[in-house]
DNA sequence: TCTACTGGATGACGCTACGTCAACCGCAAG
DNA sequence: CTTGCGGTTGACGTAGCGTCATCCAGTAGA
């Protein structure tokens, strides 16, 4: 008692080309072809074809089942794993989908997705309320979508980046370079590029950096990550990288 | 001020593949090409790529991501729509992961996947009781796993071809056709495959077949289902099934 | 007997978002 | 002149089929 592939179509709800696929990979051979290389499939067939498609629905690759029915592998085993894959599955679906409520709430609120400050990198919550009272509840809250949207690894680069170039300042403030030196405009360079990494609008003016580069100066917690080496350190820093954005940055586009 | 593939790379942690992967698909176009055909993105590029990859990060197709960025679509919308898709996905795994779950179980307890009865397309639940009397309770959960593994749909087929067959029953029984006749036996081969699509071991036996042809007689739940035209409709179809069962079915493989 | 229709068959390409070679190229240092 | 860096352009592979385009065998109707 065998069945056309018609039949089994129909039966299963499965399509032929699904049959023709399961036979080209190997994992469910018809049991004989008629003329015209007909496929037919017999009980014995259709039970592993049962078996697929239990297994299939439970999320399981091809290439697994196929090992479970050869026996390669156990069923259980393939299921355990099977449930530990669809558990990250399902705890990246829940962060994203938290994310996508955030993005959509900031969007709501009339917010671009684009903007950002230049905080994050020194202390993303702690200086929070001290961005609020500068540049007001928007530039907060885009800060924190920006923030947020990077997701672990590209903070995880930006607080490095950030450490490096504090250590690079570090160096050359010790070396007694002036702040116009090579050295030290080498590491400026790396600061606005740093700076702009982060920049969300289009264009970086030049009177932003230097804006930046005065808080160094002005804002005693910002400058305590210049100040290791020597108290001039901040001042160093806010003069070399002003310099660079005379040289080297424009005011307008 | 540029910056060069490696940089980007670098700064953003994606690949030089994904930036000229962006490129092909003219995602995200580089601002200018130095010689040898170096890729150089400026500002507006990278912050066209930190959107981007924002909104990859939220799960968006880079199709959609595109349609966004060019303004051919509303970015809340877009995000809607996403919090649509993964619920169903979360949707999906979440149901995937108790089958995943309530199989591993079955299996614990020393069942095969493949096993099941004959009982579930006359009413599933409601006889699982019964199930559990007769086969024991091996057989009522097997059935409950082949039950569930079938998915939505292949319930709704395998009731809706049970339904198709009590129909033709019905009219071949009000045609006074005996139950030997070419119409019965045709539709007694139909039940026969009906059965065998989820018969799950290797051999449906005849006696087997002739078995369950007997309790559409002796069961009056079954019987209910053929006498629906005239009281002697169960015997009837017993008598074809049997006969049919004779004629084209064998005790062994 | 010719023909249309059924119910398939066999390629082959398409889809997502890149990973992963292989082969090559321009420029700079040794 | 060669080596190495930092890239470039193809091109194929991934999972699981969907979707053509083309062809073919057997059957029923004209």
């Amino acid at each position: 008692m065998e069945w056309s592939t018609h039949e089994v179509v129909s039966a299963t709800g499965i399509t032929s080309r699904t049959l023709r696929h399961y036979d080209q990979i190997g994992l469910l051979k018809p049991s004989s072809l008629s003329a015209g290389g007909l496929r037919h499939y017999n009980q014995l067939a259709l039970v592993r074809l049962q078996r697929i498609l239990l297994l299939r629905e439970l999320g399981l690759p091809l290439a697994d089942i196929a090992a479970v029915l050869e026996g390669q592998s156990s069923d259980i085993t393939a299921l355990q794993q099977q449930r530990q894959h669809l558990l990250r599955q399902k705890e990246r679906i829940d962060a994203q989908m938290r994310s996508v409520e955030d993005t959509i709430n900031a969007l709501r609120k009339g917010e671009t997705i684009m903007p950002k400050t230049m905080f994050e990198g020194f202390d993303h919550s702690q200086y929070e309320d001290e961005v609020r009272q500068r540049w007001g509840d928007d530039a907060a809250q885009r800060s924190n979508t920006w923030w947020d949207g990077l997701g672990e690894q590209g903070r995880q680069r930006f607080q490095q980046e950030l450490e490096d170039l504090n250590d690079a300042w570090d160096q050359v403030i010790a070396e007694c370079e002036a702040p116009v030196s090579e050295a030290a405009q080498d590491v400026a360079e790396r600061h606005v590029r740093w700076l702009g990494s982060s920049w969300q609008t289009a264009h970086m003016p030049r009177s932003a950096v230097k804006g930046i580069a005065q808080m160094y100066v002005d804002d005693e917690r910002f400058a305590a990550n210049y100040t290791r080496v020597s108290p001039a350190g901040a001042q160093f820093v806010c003069t070399a990288v002003q310099h660079y954005a005379d040289q080297h940055l424009t005011e307008e586009p």
